[in-house]
DNA sequence: GGCCTGACCTCAA
DNA sequence: GTTGAGGCCAGGC
């Protein structure tokens, strides 16, 4: 069912680390869906939608730019975390960017 | 039931 | 750097 999708993009948006942020392409391809970003973005679409998932840190969860799609809260929550945006409005994902879970031992 | 929209990404020109 | 097309699935009307 695409309801395990949900489930496992949940479970790799709970792994990020504070501080961190995931693009939804990188999560796609952890989920095992590298061309299924669009169902990442609808995944955290349908938290804040009927189905509340306050241990899924949707915040830490921004597009290829490292920018935040909906902005507001998200970008609120992040500054909130430690993570800096640049003049660009955009994330250094180079610096905040998750690129740790192949070593956390995850997916590796 | 069908059509359109939507927190998107990647490749190619 | 911008623009267009392909791909995926769920919700709203």
């Amino acid at each position: 069912m695409a309801n395990d999708l949900y489930e496992r993009i949940y479970a790799v948006v709970q792994r990020i680390p504070e501080g961190k942020v995931a693009t939804y392409g990188q999560i796609a391809e952890m989920v095992g869906a590298p061309r299924a970003a669009r169902q990442v973005g609808y995944a955290m679409a349908a938290l804040g939608r009927g189905r509340p998932r306050p241990d899924v840190p949707w915040h830490r969860v921004v597009n290829a730019r490292g920018e935040s799609s909906i902005g507001g809260e998200q970008i609120r929550r992040l500054l909130d975390e430690g993570v800096a945006f640049d003049a660009n409005g955009r994330i250094n994902l180079k610096r905040h960017g998750w690129h740790d879970y192949e070593e956390s031992g995850l997916f590796g």
